[in-house]
DNA sequence: GTTGACCTTCCAGTAACTGGAGCCCCTATC
DNA sequence: GATAGGGGCTCCAGTTACTGGAAGGTCAAC
């Protein structure tokens, strides 16, 4: 099969196969012309990495994870492990954002978004001095 | 001042703020040492950038936060439709990792994560087929 | 005068692609 | 046989926002 098919297939775009070629998760034939020859388990194989990707798995957890899956004495407890390592990553990632999400809402809540130039926002970033109870102060 | 001093004031690495001064974003002066010689305002304005950053604001939305900053004929409505911009990315990151969260911790649960070599987290990205009510079919 | 802390510039690397240039291959049509 | 198109190929550069490191200059103290 050649990238094109493996890229609809796959859902990967044929620059991303080759980029996969090029750091070794993927190691396709090639055709005599030159042209990568994708055998199925090549296919399934992206297919594997395009679902592990949008999870969030990086891709060296990704390449730890096709090995673990080539390995058929492995112990579900490694593969748990990278799981949950990346879940950890996720949850204080979700716990980053929410935390900006927070603060951010507020200041915008707090500008009036009109053609005047007073604002909330810059004032809270330029830390400017505010009588007491100002959103800078009370969020950070 | 040297650039030591305005790292500690900043709370900005000194290798990040030669990075700002290298894109743009301040101007420090230089003594006849050819150290840069930061001002109150470069001051101010890292630890604005500090704040803008740590808000994850990007490089380009400070630039203009700080061009607005410094034009007191600004309207508050374009800080704000900024804010609001990235109020919406912040979203969109938070709902995406949201959703991995959800679909991976599933997983995690599922998994024994012992000795035996049985994964459902790999069965899931390989995307083998399962008896009916399979996570992996349930879960994406 | 020599440490040691601090400063300088420049280069390379990070993560995971993505875009583009310049070129080859294959099939179909005129 | 020429050409047009739609693949494919490699290689290089760019993205984001830094970060690390090498090689070397400056300054204050001992």
């Amino acid at each position: 099969m050649n990238i094109g098919d493996v890229a609809d297939l796959s859902g990967l775009p044929a620059k991303t196969i080759r980029y996969y070629e090029d750091i070794g998760l993927v190691e396709p034939l090639r055709s005599s012309n030159g042209y990568r020859s994708f055998r199925q388990s090549d296919v399934h194989k992206l297919a594997f990495l395009g679902r592990a990707r949008a999870l969030g798995f990086t891709i060296e957890d990704c390449r730890s994870l096709l090995k673990l899956y080539a390995d058929t004495d492995r112990a579900s407890a490694e593969v748990k492990q990278i799981a949950e390592e990346h879940l950890d990553r996720i949850d204080s990632k979700i716990a980053e954002l929410t935390e900006m999400r927070a603060t951010l809402s507020h200041l915008v809540d707090a500008c009036a978004g009109d053609h005047r130039p007073d604002c909330p926002i810059l004032a809270d970033l330029a830390m400017e001095q505010k009588a007491a109870g100002s959103i800078g102060k009370a969020s950070r």
